[in-house]
Order: structure tokens, then sequence, then C-alpha cells
RNA sequence: GGCGCCGUACCCAAGCGGUAAGGGAGAGGUCUGCAAAACCUUCAUGCAUCGGUUCGAUUCCGAUCGGCGCCUCCA
């Protein structure tokens, strides 16, 4: 049936069809590095892997480029605003770039530990600035551009398509109820494409242009990257669903205007983690990092299987009850896994030999449909979590044939299944020695009846973190 | 003020015109000296409320109540 997306340009959902057949050019948006992501950003991080790794599943081939915005930018639209970057860093004294380099080590830390795949290409900004200057000079000597009290700005009134995307209407928003208008505009969405006036005297990253020295706007990095990577038109951009409306409107109008072509084909957005208490917000520092939840307990693909069962569009409440649940899931989806891998492994044989995809039981081939038509859906994790389930719990169907299965989906889905080992096979050799001959004890003092000396072995390994379980075949163990 | 989204069992969460996926928790069972683990079974005549359209609505329309987002940097 095909890949179907939702398109946030036309709000209807369509058919994939890629601009090269069997190729993809895909723009995300990356982490601006003057903190660390928080577990709201990572969720949009997830997503752009779980298109990426689906795309691939279906045979594409994705040239993923994800931009890293290392440039400060200001926390206002015009020049009342703080450097975000630049205040980190004079807090923590440290340099601009250190701060910036910082921060995008703990993202891409981050980014592994949740399984993400890293992109094709990632892009910092201020290596690009050079890229960013000659789009901006296609503008200006296309007329799209105006200079107003120091700073370069774009003229929304030239560009009749701007806000088809985020079905803005223009003359019924009221800009500026909340945030003071910048009286150098000529129009309220009017937006900076290059900044000279700066009311910082120590604007740490400053660059030379026709313009004057100062530095870019917020949004042209991505158009001018995303172009000099993938080409003045590609297929997919996505990000998180707040930039609707004002990022990507712009960079939608500023690369349009600058190749009077039709730029990113498909937009897709996801939507927001939701705490008690209404979103995450970086701006605010009140948030959870995914080594907050490490450090309470969790491993990081329990986050993982959690923004995995909602869909990437739907709002998706946090709670640690949620997290819990998740973690359990995932307990117990590795322990089958391990149990089928104990099944389908030949004693003597260290992995079990998997049949070939298309060798497989009718009942697993069913299960494999299913989930691909629900990634096929507008990527809907939550189903092809449920055929996951059905797969492993499908009755008759040979383990190594369930296990194929499994962990063919799970190349979308990137829970690590194929990478699950039990922790006992680690242990050292004079342990396992040991404790197979305290079992051996116990077995004796179980003939012989006599249960409290059975327990206290059992205790006795108990504290010391080996759990024992009685099975038909005899007594297993593992590590707590 | 304008625009948009959402409200499904104890919890999380799919489905979006043809009679409610999945997971977690709970309950029962198999196994077991006990325990644990595992596995099996079970768990919403009903999908915020009230109207309407329809042979038929959780799914479409309207109203009401409640939650959230955007219009400001933001995933």
């Amino acid at each position: 049936m095909g890949l179907r997306l939702f398109n946030t340009y036309g709000r209807t959902l369509e058919d994939f069809v890629p601009r090269t057949s069997g190729k993809v050019g895909f723009y995300g948006c990356g982490p601006t590095v003057y903190n660390f992501a928080h577990i709201g950003n990572l969720r949009a991080y997830v997503f752009e892997d779980t298109l990426v790794r689906a795309l691939e599943y279906l045979g594409y081939d994705v040239t993923h480029v994800m931009n890293i915005t290392d440039v400060g930018h200001l926390s206002g639209d015009d020049d009342t605003g703080e450097d975000k970057i630049v205040k980190t860093a004079q807090e923590r004294h440290k340099s601009v770039l250190e701060v910036a380099q910082y921060y995008s080590d703990a993202f891409f830390k981050d980014s592994g530990r949740l399984n993400i795949k890293r992109p094709t290409i990632v892009c910092k900004a201020t290596e690009h600035v050079g890229d960013m200057i000659e789009l901006i000079k296609r503008l200006e000597a296309k007329g799209f551009t105006y200079m107003a009290a120091g700073n370069l700005y774009f003229d929304v009134a030239k560009f009749p398509d701007y806000g088809k995307m985020a079905m803005l209407k223009l003359e019924e928003l009221q800009a500026g109820t909340r945030v003071e208008l910048d009286q150098n505009k000529r129009n309220p969405f009017d937006f900076v494409l290059w900044f000279t006036k700066s009311k910082f005297e120590d604007q740490a990253l400053q660059w030379d242009s026709p313009w004057g020295r100062g530095y870019p706007g917020w949004h042209i990095e991505c158009s001018a990257m995303s172009m000099k990577y993938l080409g003045e038109q590609f297929d997919i951009h996505a990000g998180g669903i707040d930039h609707i409306q004002v990022h990507h409107t712009n960079e939608i109008a500023q690369s349009e205007a600058a190749t009077g072509k039709q730029w990113v084909r498909y937009w897709l957005h996801n939507e927001f983690l939701i705490m008690d208490k209404g979103k995450m917000s970086k701006s605010s520092g009140n948030f959870l990092t995914l080594q907050t939840l490490v450090d309470a307990g969790y491993d990081p693909l329990d986050y993982r299987y959690f923004l995995l069962g909602g869909h990437y569009r739907s709002q998706l409440q946090f709670s640690y009850d949620a997290l819990d649940s998740a973690k359990a899931s995932r307990r117990s989806l590795n322990e089958r896994v391990l149990s089928l891998r104990d099944n389908a492994t030949p004693e003597g044989v260290r992995a079990p030999a998997l049949p070939a995809l298309s060798a497989l039981a009718p009942a697993a081939i069913a299960r494999l449909e299913a989930f691909k038509a629900a990634i096929e859906d507008d990527l809907s994790t939550p189903r092809a979590l449920a055929e996951l389930w059905g797969v492993l719990r499908e009755q008759k169907l040979p383990a190594a044939h369930a296990l194929a299965a499994a962990f063919d989906m799970d190349r979308v889905l990137g829970l690590g299944l194929a990478g699950q080992e039990r922790k006992e096979s680690g242990v050292d050799p004079a342990l396992a020695a040991e404790i197979e001959e305290l079992i051996a004890q116990r077995a004796a003092a179980k003939k012989a009846k006599d249960f409290s000396k059975a327990d206290g072995i059992r205790n006795q390994l108990k504290e010391r973190g080996v759990l024992l379980e009685d099975g038909p075949a005899g007594t297993s163990w593992k590590l707590a």
C-alpha cells in the first residue's frame, strides 16, 4: 500500500512519493545548544529517528541532515532579548564555542543512549555563515529585503504565500498582543535576516557581511544548510509543532523567495510532551533531562519505549507512572526475547540461527505485514508495538521465527532487541561454578526434604544478587 | 481576542461510520515442597455530556463542560 504521511502543508494524509525514486532527502531541525536537551526535546529526535528508520525499513536510501544551532539567538523577536548562548557562557565563564560544544556533545550522548541513529550529515550554523550570506544576497538581489535601523529584514509583503503552510491569516492575527513589536519592521511578520545592531557590546560571534559586521537571523541557517546538502528542493522537513507558525513559515518564505521554486514537499511535525502543568520549556529552566531519568533508575530505552507507545502527532502526557509502565513492559519484552532466544539456540551454540524472512511461518508473515501497514500509516508506532507483542506471543510459532520477525520489526522501533543477552553469560566462571555447587547442595537438600536448608541456600544467594528459579528441567539462576 | 488540537477501562494508549488494538496494574489458573519466573485466561453493551444526521456513530455535525497548544525564543 505504501507509506502515507500527514503533511502539515495542507493538513492531509498523503502518499509519500520522493523526488527521486528510492531516495529521500530529509532535514530535521536539530538542537540549540545552550543547555541540555530535555526529555520533551528528545521526543522530537526520537520521532525523527523513527521516521528515518521507517524510510530505511521501507527500502529508501535516506540522507538525513541535522543542524546544530550554535549561533546565539535572542530570546526575543527584536534587539531587546538576551542571547541565550552568550548568557550561558557568561554564567559559566566559558567561551561561546566551548558552551556550544559541551551541550552538543551532551546531546549526542543522549541520542546514543536513546538508540537514535546519527544523521548522515550534522552541520553547525557557525560553520555555514558564508552560505547564509550568499542566500541572503540572492534575496536582496530579488528585492525581498530592506534595511532598517541597522538590521536587514525579510519583507513578508513581497511573498504572497507567506503563512500558507501554517494557515496563518495575517489580518486576523493579533501580533504584538504578548510581545512588544519591533518598530523598525514594516510589517509585524517581517523577520531579521542579518543583525548588525545588537545591544550587546560583547556579542561573541560576529562576521563581516555586505550589510555590516554582525550575525545571521535565526531562520536563515536552516534554509542555507538544507539547500547546501540536499539541494534547492528536497522531500521532507520535520520538527516540533511549535515551529510551524514562525520558524518554518519563515524558512519557507525565504527559501522559496530565493529560488522561486517549491522548497520542501512534505512537512512533518511532532506534538509536545506534556507535563502536569503544561509543556516543558527550555527557557523556563524547569525541565527533566534524560540523565534525571537515568539517575532515577530508568534505562534510556524505557523512555524510548514510552514515546513509541503514543503517536507522534498526539500530545503525550509524561508521568512517572507511565514511565514505570513502559519500564515494566520493556523488561517483559526483553525477558520474552531472551526466553525465545534460549529456545531457538541449540545446545552448545552461542546464537540462534534465524530463518530468512521469506521463509517465515504464515503467522509471522502476517504479523510482519500488519507491522508494515502500521508503520506505513503515518508511523503508527503504537500499533507497530502491538504487532511486536503479537508475534512474540503467537502460539505455535517456532521461537526462531518469532525472533526473526521481532528483530526485523526492531529495525524501526530501535529497542535493541537483537542485542539482548543474558547478563548471566558475562559472570566470572569461578562464581558461576560456586553457584552451581550451591544449587547442587540445595537439590540434595530438597531431595532429603530438608526444605529449611534448601531455602537457606536460596536466601543466601539472593543476598548476593542471585535468584534461583526451579523449573521442570531443574534449577536455573539469574542475576537480580 | 484570534487560530488549532484533545477528552476511550484503575493507569498509559490505538482505533475515527459497521459494532472497542496493545501494554502496565489487578483477578483467576497451570507449574511448584514453598517461592519466584514464565505461560494461559480474565478485565469498557461502552468511548466527557447533551442533542442531531444515518439502517447503523466512539467515529460525522452542533452545543456544553473540561484539558492543552500556538499567536514570543521554544521539540
